[in-house]
DNA sequence: CGATTTTGACCGGCGC
DNA sequence: GCGCCGGTCAAAATCG
């Protein structure tokens, strides 16, 4: 599952001029003057125009307010299909592993019973339980995360906080971009290895596949940061979604990057965890709106619109 | 000089 | 049995 399905939140404003400029919300104008803009003329409007002007705010609030619920219905809907797709994802994951070595796999059976990994945040379900012997469950400790990572990062390293020794890289058949593998460097007392690789349909979202559970516990991100050579340290990933294939397809926000300096902690709040949706989706759409091209074209036009009105 | 990464060779499972 | 392919090994290269 790529993150192709994230939500849209652009507006999809109309940049004509004329038409931006009749339909310029009062609070949006006002802010738009409040960002350093000086407003012309504003005094010489009459009174009728002004009531005029303010039903029409009134009716555009209530249509955006009307657009806004139905961004957030379309985000739930959006949000189940993800995680759907993602729990069929995780039921395919789960059988190519059982082809790995008898040798390996028995290695993890005895120990892979540690710890929980701090990704891996969730066990198997009963329903699987049922289905499936145990051997297998014991195999199906896979989680899959996805990290969105700067375009002109090319590195193939997910930081979640553990430790890795990379010890391979194939360029597989269904992908162009490498992958990379990696153990644990506590390896071989802790069996866990991952494999990251780009996303064939976006290749800024690095997919990181994580078998076992580690047996000790976590680096502290500073001493990650400032342990062995430094090369394995990523600067480049943003938090994106985890979630752990064989079960329930839990979302995590890995927020493993606050050292960026325009990562704050509005983007790396738990985006799937409530179903109570406005206030992450606000953000997010602030953030849309304030990096959309669209938006900022339709700014320039409703302020041009404003000044040909007035002259 | 030790730790880590790179990369070609090798291994083993699977489909035909 | 053979070839393909993903995964792993291990020698060489690189880095601090």
């Amino acid at each position: 599952m790529d993150c192709s399905s994230w939500i849209n939140t652009s507006l999809d404003l109309n940049i004509n001029p004329r038409r931006v400029h009749e339909e310029v919300p009062k609070e949006v104008e006002s802010e738009l003057f409040s960002l350093g803009m000086t407003k012309f003329n504003v005094e010489e409007e009459s009174t009728s125009d002004l009531e005029e002007e303010l039903k029409r705010v009134t009716a555009e609030n209530k249509k955006l307010a009307e657009m806004l619920s139905v961004v957030c219905e379309n985000y739930n809907t959006l949000r189940n299909h993800l995680m759907e797709c993602m729990r069929k994802n995780g039921e395919k994951e789960v059988s190519p592993t059982s082809k790995k070595r008898k040798s390996e796999s028995s290695n993890n059976n005895s120990n892979l019973m540690g710890t929980n990994n701090g990704n891996s945040e969730s066990s198997s379900t009963d329903e699987e339980s049922c289905k499936k012997p145990r051997e297998e469950i014991i195999k199906a400790k896979i989680s899959r995360v996805y990290v969105r990572t700067e375009a002109s990062d090319t590195s193939l390293i997910v930081k979640d906080g553990y430790q890795w020794r990379k010890y391979g890289q194939k360029v597989t058949r269904d992908n162009p971009c490498p992958r990379a593998y990696f153990k644990c460097s506590f390896a071989p007392s802790c069996p866990v290895k991952k494999k990251v690789q780009r996303s064939v349909d976006d290749q800024s979202v690095l997919v990181a596949t994580y078998e076992g559970e580690h047996n000790h516990p976590q680096f502290s991100s500073q001493m990650e940061a400032t342990s062995g050579s430094g090369r394995s340290v990523t600067l480049g990933s943003v938090p994106c979604t985890a979630s752990l294939s064989t079960s329930t397809p839990t979302l995590v926000t890995l927020d493993l990057t606050k050292s960026q300096g325009s990562n704050d902690s509005k983007s790396t709040k738990p985006k799937g965890d409530s179903p109570k949706v406005p206030q992450v989706l606000v953000e997010q759409m602030a953030t849309s709106l304030t990096t959309d091209p669209n938006f900022r074209a339709a700014l320039v036009a409703a302020i041009s619109g404003r000044l040909l009105h007035n002259n």
